[in-house]
DNA sequence: CTCCTTTATAGTCATCGTGACTATAAACAG
DNA sequence: CTGTTTATAGTCACGATGACTATAAAGGAG
């Protein structure tokens, strides 16, 4: 901006300002996003992505938890943790036929849970394959949203200790790993994997007593938890030729 | 979102919605940011990111391209080439004081060119070395953008292949690694930096018929031009102390 | 014209990270 | 007990990279 020359009412026009949510997590070794059906025109019965309008005194992240919360019906406590950032903001101006709307989208990462409780104004809301989802025409211009969202997210990995994210507080280097080949839609040797991730300080970081997960068929896991790295020197690559 | 619900205007507030441009280059060995001094209030006599607000049919891309033409001067031929890219939304409820304000960022990549002419609104306008520009107090939230621009293309530039952006067409490898060194604040081994680079295919091709920069002190260099790749695989990580 | 400096370009060598692979341990299912 | 599954430890070769040396080709100083 941020207007550089007087306050002249008539030199710019009003928007509307939405955020758009790709919520994505793993479930069942798939990916899934987060799609609500619509109830109203236009685009009534078709899916969506989750999102709403920007309150008076409202950030674009702060909207973005809000109705995060309000469309999966999470606890407030859970919704507090999730990851959360902002994918690129979409500003075409006949992206919504009814009038123009600005809107910013997020992706939200977050472990697999709970089968979202419909509120807000969501007719209905569903855990769906990200394939799926994307396969499908989605209201307004949600498509590009959610592929972008995809992307990030799957480019993030490789520079980032965000797939922690995806995981419960606690959890084995094998569910991480999941996380790593269900995202990328690829095959990594676990050796290496686990090899990579315990020699990047700070990545993860062991549960103390040395605690593991029994119950799965197969030798106990150590249990670990997201360390403090944000970042990844060097980055986990992946492979050039998927599965 | 786009609203889920029914159009209902009470249901949101209109914003204005307004680009602000990190123009970036490289002069003299060292970052540059195109700064415009501010004509009046708020933030009178301040230096401040270019930027205004959008029209009424234009998408934010566009607005940024055209407030990119307004402030710099430059021909409109030029500006169809700079590589311009979505750098994050600013939608803190404060961060204009005189009315609600959306602001989507943008980071522009140039070569070294031209002193900028005044236009628009802008009382003045400026390269000014980039470190100067973030220890000044900016208008507006303009010093968080600034450094997150600053960080997006500093991180960019390990993984895409956009440091020819900041080059001229014709570029020599010297050139290409000096913006490297420049935008990192590092100093790269030659011979290292050059087989990285021809490495790499599609980043750069030479220039048919052997072209050579000549003029300079030295033997004359090879010319390159910008090639059709996009990412770097593996990517050019920049050194861990720098110099 | 002859050094000297500067920049470009061609190599070498050791090291480190990584991919591919083998082996052992510890659980559960039959 | 036996086989299957998952976790963990370790080996080996290759490729990318960092550090470094050497040579080529220009301009400038004397």
């Amino acid at each position: 901006m941020t207007a550089t020359g007087a306050y002249d009412p008539s030199a710019y026009e009003p928007f509307a300002v939405t955020v758009d949510l790709a919520v994505l997590t793993v479930r069942a070794a798939a990916p899934h996003v987060l799609l609500i059906r619509r109830g109203q025109e236009p685009y009534a019965g078709a899916w969506a992505l989750p999102g709403g309008f920007l309150l008076p005194r409202e950030s674009a992240e702060e909207a973005a938890r809000r109705e995060l919360a309000e469309e999966t019906g999470l606890p407030e406590s859970l919704v507090d943790g999730v990851h959360l950032e902002q994918v690129r903001t979409y500003s075409d101006p006949d992206r919504d036929p009814r009038m123009r709307v600005v809107s910013v989208a997020f992706a939200a990462l977050v472990p697999d849970l709970p089968e979202p409780v419909a509120g807000g104004d969501a007719a209905q809301a569903r855990w769906v394959p990200l394939a799926e989802a994307e396969a499908a025409a989605l209201a307004f211009d949600h498509d590009r949203i959610l592929t972008d969202a995809r992307e990030q997210v799957r480019a993030g990995l490789e520079h980032t200790c965000l797939a922690t994210a995806f995981c419960p507080p606690e959890f084995t280097l094998g569910e991480l790993q999941a996380v790593y080949e269900t995202i990328w839609d690829t095959g990594l040797d676990r050796p290496n994997f686990r090899r990579k991730v315990l020699a990047t300080p700070g990545f993860v970081e062991a549960v103390p007593g040395g605690a593991r997960l029994t119950g799965g068929r197969g030798k106990p896991a150590a249990l670990y938890r997201a360390g403090p790295a944000t970042a990844l020197h060097p980055p986990l690559l992946r492979p050039e030729d998927p599965r």
